[in-house]
DNA sequence: TTGTATGCGTTATCAG
DNA sequence: CTGATAACGCATACAA
């Protein structure tokens, strides 16, 4: 491995110099930096990350915690991850992925300390997530995918839950339906209450309410068992329902499958309109679902923006708090309501 | 944050005594180790990391190079990753996550070179892999998952194809199958290889030879409307075949749901066998898939334990090239065949 | 059993 | 415009 001392030698300056030619830090002769560049080139040098890291007081590597410890991970969370990853290659840093029980805060501090990371992404957010305080007390720079109850100025990236919800509930209005089941997720340990959770099933009732829909709420575990359980319960406690508005993305298939087991024909008889399902699993049912979009790898990528942008204290150059909508992307499970 | 001086100076001990008493490296009056730790957990000193791996030339990082720039990784692969991170992690190492396009040689080197990467993880590997060749040169420890054609004494862990193929042939053929669909997969840039594609066909057409199926190859991409494509065309074309050996993992639900609509029921008309679907997919479908297992996560663990192993120069505990069955798991669609 | 000294390859702050 | 030089925090060979 050739060091900056060797790449100086053969283009006859100092080492300093070479540094500096790199990092366009200060002027300089534009032959001398060519004669530099050219040494570069030739030697095949590279930068030595844990020396920068160590003189420069800075690392150019983010973490990514999420948590993959035991159940897999959803496929939406892959997208965030992705493109979080691309962003911050495409800014010369590294992304490290930091496989954390949410709840795993000694841990998280830890590894903070360590020296090698430059700022924290966060998935998975509580409405009280103490990971996000932890961090800020070591000043370590974060940004979240997904929010706290109260968001401060801290900076994250969401989906705007509320124009989502409205864009399914007038949608399905337009289509004539009255009465329709909302199928919301519930996760093992109750009280780590996950802001999407909470807020997305609350601005649907707020929007549903604004529509005056009838809402029948079935909450289940993200399972397409338990999805194919809701279907079952649905059609036999409201055989009026014409429509379902689902947020867990596993269930919503399962429900899928069930409906058309029973005999329900979709979307003729029933139409199902999936609200947190990435695009990578539309395809996989038939007919392929009506859903409204989830950005997740812009999000993904914008998280890592936002991050890298404080790092390098440089004009902000997006907003620190981003709200992403989707859109509505109209497909084969939602037709009109067989009602009308 | 504190530094090793700053435990030194509480301990009552010079620095270096600190590094050897986390280390472990040379023995130690007990007493004295005590009061070290004590002094660690009290100023919460956690070691540099860049320090660290400057002084010492290696770092406590490993990549993991992946396609994930454009398409969706897949689900299998998402596996591969978490088992990766999580058995780094368990041996105090980092996983960086390197999305870096298959041909993308020259980034590859180039990132091995900056110090930080005590050793590479690689995916989707080709029968010819340039990368693998590149970082052997430059002497960087990797570890594969999948193999190239020429494995060499190259570490890696993969399926084990042939048990796989044999499984599922003389399952089907139990089941008294004579006449079966294969459904392969086809890449979109056709010099590039992959083993698993290549090594996966050639076993299973042995393994249904052995057993005097009758085989109908339909080569599609991986997607689901391919798959619903060629159940037409297999319905079509081959109305006497009874089941299914599927590879792609998309286009595989896809056939599985376009068989419904044409009406055939599957399992009592048709069988279907997934040879390379992850366990978080199968229950997406109805019935759920009977698949031969990937033990994806413990794959990618096992990919990470090796390459450390390696680094650390133990005794290799574990074979270095690695081949995982998975096992038949009976599910819904899998059934006798109807001509018997 | 413990302490001392050196060097790892940078960045950044001085001089010149 | 460019060259020295002092940190940076630790590992490790060497000395005691």
């Amino acid at each position: 491995m050739a060091t900056r001392a060797d790449v100086a030698r053969l283009a006859g300056v100092s080492a300093s110099t070479v540094s500096y030619a790199l990092s366009g830090e200060r002027p300089m002769k534009p032959e001398t930096r060519a004669r530099i560049l050219a040494a570069v080139a030739e030697l095949n040098y590279v930068p030595h990350f844990a020396a920068g890291a160590l003189a420069g007081k800075r690392s150019k590597a983010i973490a990514l915690l999420f948590a993959g410890s035991e159940l897999a991970i959803s496929p939406v969370a892959l997208e965030y991850v992705t493109g979080a990853a691309n962003a911050a290659r495409a800014r010369g840093y590294h992304l490290i992925l930091w496989p954390s029980d949410e709840t795993a805060l000694a841990d998280v501090k830890r590894f903070s300390l360590s020296g090698l990371l430059a700022g924290v992404l966060l998935m998975e957010i509580r409405l009280e997530d103490e990971r996000v305080e932890a961090l800020q007390e070591l000043n370590i720079p974060i940004t979240l995918i997904g929010r706290t109850k109260n968001t401060g100025e801290i900076p994250f990236v969401d989906r705007d839950f509320s124009a989502v919800a409205k864009a399914a509930t007038s949608y399905l209005a337009d289509l004539g339906h009255k009465k329709i089941g909302l199928l919301t997720q519930r996760r093992g340990k109750d009280e780590l209450v996950l802001g999407v959770d909470s807020r997305f099933k609350s601005e649907v009732l707020t929007a549903a309410k604004s529509e005056s829909f009838e809402i029948c709420e079935l909450s289940v575990e993200n399972s397409a068992q338990a999805g194919r359980e809701a279907c079952a319960a649905l059609h036999e406690n409201h055989p009026d329902a014409t429509a379902l508005v689902a947020l867990p993305d596993l269930a919503t298939m399962g429900f899928l499958s069930a409906a058309q087991e029973l005999g329900i024909r979709i979307p003729h008889d029933f139409s199902v309109l999936a609200l947190n399902t990435p695009d990578n699993q539309v395809g996989l049912t038939w007919p392929p679902l009506c859903t409204v979009t989830i950005p997740a790898n812009e999000m993904g990528r914008a998280a890592a923006d936002i991050l890298i942008d404080q790092l390098k204290a440089e004009q902000t150059q997006s907003r620190i708090q981003q709200l992403w909508a989707g859109e509505l992307s109209i497909r084969g499970t939602t037709a009109k309501s067989p009602r009308l």
